[in-house]
DNA sequence: CGCGGCGTTGATAAAGCTCAAACATAGTGG
DNA sequence: CCACTATGTTTGAGCTTTATCAACGCCGCG
C-alpha cells in the first residue's frame, strides 16, 4: 500500500506542534487509513496544460488535491484586465477555496495534470465522522494561510530583483521540504509570464530582474528554469530586504563574505 | 445577539455552504455551549496602545480572539527594515499562527485591547474532544486565508490610489457585514502610517492617494479616520482595476468631462 | 514651553510600466 | 523536412509614479 499512488496525499509542515527533529520538512497529514477513506469518495481528473479546472464566481461541488502537475490558481476580475496568480499548486495541496458556495478564484492546468477531486457534500459528511480528516485540513490550511502571507510579503517589496529573490527562496524551500534536501539547483517549473503574474509585473521586469541578479554574481541560470544561487550571503540578504541589490551587493566587500564561500565577488 | 460579552466570539463568513438568505453576513462560529467551553480554558488579556501582545519567533504557547480594539499583525524581517502589516483584527478575529511552534509574525495593540487568552495545549486537547470547534476554526481559517489573498490582489496593484479604493473597500464590506447594513461612512480605524505599512506604500503616498480620489470626486474625508464614497461607480470601476486615476481623471478635462471606461484589449 | 511623533507638502531621481519590435521556440500541416 | 503560425521571451526608448529626502505645521505630552 505504501508505493500505491491511488491515494490522495495531503502535504504540510507542522504549525503549532513543535517538532525540532523535523523542522521545516513536510510531512503527510494524511494517514493510510484517512487517505484510504478519501479515495473512496474521490474521483480522478485528468486536465492538460491551459485546461480550466474551475472558475472564481461558478458554484463550488468539489476541491481537488492535486496528485501530479502543476496548477495555477489565480484571480481575474475583469477578462483582460490584470491576473495575479496566488499560488503554484502541486503534488499535496489542496485548491478549491469557496466562498459562501462558490469558488473565490480560478484555477488552470499549467501542464498536464491529475488530482483527486472530491464533492463537497462527501467531504462534509466525512468530516462530520472523521476528526483526522478534520484535523488534517486544519493543519494544511494553516499552511496555505503562512504562504499567503508569504506571498504577500513578496509582493510588498519594490525591487524586482528582490521580489525573485524572494520567490526562489520560496521554491527551494518548498523543493528542500518536499525532497529532505537542499538541492543543488532550485527548478522553477512555470514560465517567466506566471512569474510575471505571481509577482506582479511584466514579464520583461522579470527578465531584466534576473539578470541585475546575475551581473550582481548572486545566482546563475543554466535555463529559464533551473537556477543556482552563487552567493549565499547576498542571496539571503536580498531576500530579507536589507539591501538593494543595484547599488549595495557589489559594495558588499565590507561585512559580508565571512560565513559562506564567495565564487566571486565584486566583478565590476 | 447575545448580550453576554464575557465569551469568545469567532466571526466569518460562510464559505462552501451556500447560504443564500445571509450572503455576505459574518456569522458567529461558536455556539453559546462552545463558546462557554472556551471560555473556561480561556484568560482575559488586556493591552494598551503600543503594547506587544507576540513577538515572531518566539514559543508560540496561545493564541488570542481579540474581544475589542485593533490589533495590527505584522512583519518585519530585520529591525529598522520595512514592515508590512498582514492584517488588522478586531473582535471576532483569532491571531496567533504559529510555524513549528513559533510564531510566525508579531502582534501589537493598536489602541486599548482586550483579548481571550487561549493556551494551545488546552486549545488542542479541547479540540481533540470538540468536534464544533474544529469545524469553525476551520472555517475562521478559510476567512483568513481569503482575507490574505485579498491582501495580495490588493499589494499587486500598482497605483497607490487603486490600492487605497481596495483597502477602503474591504474595510466598508467587513463592516457592512458585521453591522448588517452598508454605513454611510467608512471608518478608517488606523493611523495612515498603518495603512502605508499594510499597502506597502509610503505615509506620503497615501496622503497623495487619498488627494486623488478626492480631487477626482470618488471619494469625501470627513477627516482622516471617516471616509464617504461619492461616486460608487467608478469606486467600484478603481476597485476592479479597470480603470488609472491618474491618467483617465486627468485626461477629463478634455473629454469634456464624461466619466469613459478605457479598458484595454489585446486585439490586434 | 520644548519635544517627538504624525501628517502634509515639495523637489529630485530611480525603477518599472507602456508600447513596440526583434528574437526564439514550439507545434502544425503541407 | 520545411515553411508557417502562435506563443513566449528578450531588448529598447520614452513616460509615469512613487520612493527618497527634506522642511514645515499640528497635536499631545511631559
Amino acid at each position: 500500500m505504501a508505493n500505491r499512488p491511488l491515494a490522495p496525499k495531503l502535504i504540510a509542515t507542522r504549525a503549532w506542534v513543535p517538532g525540532s527533529a523535523d523542522a521545516g520538512l513536510s510531512r503527510s497529514l494524511l494517514s493510510q487509513e484517512e487517505a484510504a477513506k478519501l479515495a473512496t469518495i474521490a474521483t480522478i481528473s485528468r486536465f492538460r496544460r491551459g485546461d480550466t479546472i474551475y472558475t472564481a464566481g461558478t458554484q463550488a461541488d468539489a476541491v481537488y488535491i492535486i496528485s501530479s502537475g502543476l496548477v495555477k490558481v489565480f484571480r481575474q476580475d475583469q477578462p483582460g484586465s490584470q491576473i495575479l496568480i496566488f499560488a503554484f499548486a502541486l503534488e499535496g495541496d489542496i485548491i478549491g477555496m469557496a466562498d459562501d458556495g462558490a469558488y473565490s478564484n480560478s484555477a488552470t492546468a499549467a501542464n498536464n495534470v491529475t488530482a483527486y477531486r472530491i464533492p463537497i457534500k462527501s467531504l462534509r459528511s466525512r468530516m462530520l465522522s472523521d476528526l483526522g480528516l478534520d484535523l488534517a485540513l486544519l493543519a494544511k490550511l494553516v499552511h496555505e494561510l503562512r504562504a499567503s502571507q508569504r506571498h504577500a510579503f513578496i509582493l510588498s517589496e519594490r525591487l524586482v530583483a528582490n521580489k525573485i529573490a524572494m520567490f526562489i527562496e520560496m521554491l527551494e524551500q518548498d523543493q528542500a521540504s518536499r525532497l529532505g534536501l537542499t538541492p543543488e539547483e532550485v527548478h522553477l517549473p512555470m514560465s517567466r509570464r506566471d512569474m510575471a503574474e505571481f509577482l506582479a509585473a511584466t514579464p520583461a521586469a522579470i527578465t531584466r530582474g534576473f539578470k541585475t541578479l546575475e551581473k550582481a554574481g548572486i545566482l546563475r541560470c543554466r535555463d529559464n528554469h533551473h537556477v543556482a544561487i552563487l552567493d549565499q550571503a547576498g542571496f539571503t540578504q536580498l531576500v530579507n530586504g536589507s539591501l538593494h541589490p543595484g547599488g549595495d551587493v557589489a559594495t558588499r566587500t565590507r561585512n559580508g563574505g565571512s560565513r559562506l564561500p564567495l565564487k566571486r565577488s565584486g566583478s565590476r
